[in-house]
DNA sequence: TAGGATAGCTACCAATCAGTATGGTCGAGG
DNA sequence: CCTCGACCATACTGATTGGTAGCTATCCTA
């Protein structure tokens, strides 16, 4: 199984600074981690495609110009590789999270600067890999690990809409749901985005978080509603389920 | 392929009121249509908990306790089972359509009337099959189709806002964004709502609506922003911008 | 009661695909 | 020159699964 474990330490270990006669070695390691992270893109890139279950490794290992075995030569499975891709997008957003923390601004603000992140690493090329690494894809563990970050980010947004309530700048509202209600908004944008290019990123995170900022309400003091109260009115029919 | 055009019309086709001799006949039909809304729920539901490419159609089959031939007899291919369930969910959106255009309000009130049914769908056991139905997953026909129904979706929602920003119920804004918007935080509650059943459909619907209409910034006229400047938390690094 | 349509099953096929066994090549080091 | 390990290819396996062939039972109609 685990032939992996072959590195020759032999001599003792040198402090990385002299040049040891390892060096040869550790620049294959370092080509090792680069090409391990171009099969990790590619991968990403044929996931956001086709789908993870409409991809073969196949399909990765030739757009890659190598065979299958080489693929496996650099991750252990096709499960890892679309957690990688995932880990890849979410932390991205961990980042963001991180850059905002000690910014001393309303929390909305903080709010925002995070759903731009947000918005921008959805529309990244692991944007697909992230919103849609399903628990049903993966196995037990990993499907914990996955939701544990998942998780986090929720709680995150869900902390900056309580900060905002509390310091005035957004307002009152039930966090849970409106947290739900902006990720999915922005979690969205990964289902549309391979086809519509038109606008980056950034401009699409922008636009949304103006909708989310002012909401569809007019803010002018009258609104000039009612016009013509209504006299015709079709009564609800009770949705019939199945209608084939 | 269609040798299921075997139905027997023999005699002239009578009144159906009349207790013809064929009623065992429509009787059997009848059957035949119960049982095959019963493949298309079931269906729905494997999907809904592990997955289009997850479930086998012997799962569906053992879900109904019959084999994978008799689900055979009802359908044609596991492609079409999804397209069914896919067209199921979609159809009660187009009703929410259809029962809002003759309302006399303004805009925002069809357009909220329209999203909450599309919330309650989305909730609905045939959401997951609507809103996760890919392309990559159909063929290019069944695709065409399914986005065709999107699309058609997609654009009465823009015209609702475009409406309502004429008629000053609704903020100017981007209508094909704030579609987006909208539509993509709704269709996300297939994702969430397996696990979290603590609300049901309807009452997601209004606490998004209440969202979007109502946005995060605060309504009163002079917000009270700009509270607890500085003290708070030690600012340690410079509060680099929110660059990467 | 014969004949035909309906409805279901057992048993199978063919294709796909994740993952592996095995062996070859090439560069580094002794 | 020889070995060893990193890297990659050919060729395979084993399991799953969408879909089908063909048989059987039942019920309706004539």
């Amino acid at each position: 199984m685990n032939s992996r474990r072959a590195s020759p330490p032999a001599a003792g270990k040198q402090p990385e600074t002299a040049a040891s006669p390892w060096r040869a070695s550790r620049e294959r390691l370092r080509d090792r981690a680069v090409k391990r992270e171009a099969v990790i893109r590619a991968a990403a890139r044929e996931f956001n495609r086709k789908g993870y279950h409409n991809t073969s490794l196949d399909d990765i290992a030739a757009r890659l110009e190598v065979t299958k075995p080489t693929v496996y030569y650099y991750v252990t499975s096709k499960e890892q590789l679309l957690f990688q891709c995932f880990v890849a997008g979410v932390e991205q957003i961990r980042a963001a999270f991180r850059d905002v923390r000690h910014l001393e601004v309303p929390a909305r603000e903080r709010l925002n600067a995070v759903l731009r992140h947000y918005g921008e690493a959805v529309a990244s090329e692991f944007g697909w890999c992230m919103v849609r690494a399903e628990d049903q894809d993966l196995s037990p563990a990993m499907s914990r690990h996955i939701k544990a970050l998942k998780s986090e980010i929720d709680h995150g947004i869900r902390r900056l809409i309580r900060e905002g309530v509390q310091d005035g700048s957004i307002q009152p509202c039930d966090p849970k749901m409106t947290a739900f209600a902006l990720a999915g908004a922005l979690n969205w944008i990964a289902h549309w985005y391979r086809e519509d290019h038109s606008l980056t990123g950034a401009q699409i995170a922008a636009a949304f978080v103006a909708v989310f900022e002012g909401g569809l309400r007019p803010r002018t003091g009258s609104a000039p509603l009612a016009v013509r109260r209504g006299t015709r009115r079709r009564a609800r029919r009770p949705a019939q389920a199945v209608a084939r």
